[in-house]
DNA sequence: GTGTCATGCGTAT
DNA sequence: TACGCCTGACACG
């Protein structure tokens, strides 16, 4: 259940072991079989992810474009290769290692045209956060009159948050998710998109999301927190908050959950 | 075993 | 706003 920081990982985790080699490609389920035959035997270039989005670009030029969804699913497997899962869209292996991917929301072959069309579609990636990335985001969500628990979901503003990083970035901030985009000020918005920075790559680095502070729980270090420890908001709704003991509130935005504390984020 | 829920998103109404 | 897609983990009986 991935959100950005999930891709990028797995884009820099899997390139140490597939770029600059040539793979085999199979779809077990039979769902990929066209495109699997397609880029089966060519070599692979380079795996990129902006957002939740991740290519694999073989020689030819052309490239996989996958996007896990809500259920997509890797796993890296070590010679003896067990037998993949019937569900296995994807098959990928050279001698030393096997990609097996599950349950993609999409999972198909692009030509290099597509895949810029692609990319063109989301905004800016706070993982990537290139030199204009910050100002970008600021022009796309502050002209937005919709609530900033929506915006910050919308990856044509920015791309890679999902909802574990929705709830915990508008806490970060103090800022309550109900609040108009267009109606907060610049600089705030400017903290948001600096705190996703900050959080998405720390995501990327450990492979989990872990945001709280540790002197926020009595300890030390990021690494000693507990599995219940590690999130401020997300699905902590009835709990004391953290920070200033007040309640974890929650409520439906676009159809998902979001989580706030009543005292750090007033209405 | 069955039912529910989940870190997502596109399309139809 | 509702539904369809896609899988797996977990709660419950």
């Amino acid at each position: 259940m991935p959100e950005g920081h999930v891709l990028h990982r797995a884009a820099r985790l899997q390139g140490k072991r597939f770029n600059g080699k040539e793979v085999s490609m199979a779809s077990p389920q039979g769902r990929f079989s066209e495109g699997a035959a397609q880029l089966d035997g060519q070599t692979l270039e380079t795996i990129h992810a902006k957002g939740k989005h991740i290519f694999y670009r073989f020689d030819s030029g052309d490239s996989l474009h996958v996007h896990l969804g809500l259920f997509g699913k890797y796993r890296i497997n070590k010679p003896p290769f067990p037998e993949p899962s019937p569900n296995c869209r994807v098959l990928m292996w050279t001698d030393e290692c096997e990609l097996h991917l599950a349950g993609p929301n999409q999972c198909r072959v692009l030509d290099p045209d597509e895949v810029v069309a692609a990319l063109d579609r989301l905004g800016p990636d706070p993982i990537v956060n290139d030199p204009g990335d910050r100002d970008e985001f600021i022009k796309r969500i502050h002209k937005r009159k919709i609530p900033l628990g929506r915006a910050i979901m919308d990856q044509s503003i920015v791309a890679g948050i999902g909802n574990v990083y929705r709830s915990e970035l508008l806490f970060q901030i103090g800022v309550n998710p109900f609040r108009l985009a267009a109606d907060t000020d610049p600089e705030t918005l400017g903290q948001l998109w600096d705190h996703s920075v900050v959080e998405l790559k720390a995501g990327e680095r450990v492979g989990k999301i872990i945001t709280v502070d540790p002197i926020d729980v009595g300890a030390e270090k990021r690494s000693q927190l507990t599995r219940g420890e590690r999130l401020y908001a997300y699905k902590r709704d009835g709990k004391d908050c953290r920070r200033c003991g007040d309640f974890i509130m929650s409520a439906d935005i676009d159809g998902r959950n979001a989580w706030w504390c009543a005292g750090c984020q007033p209405a």
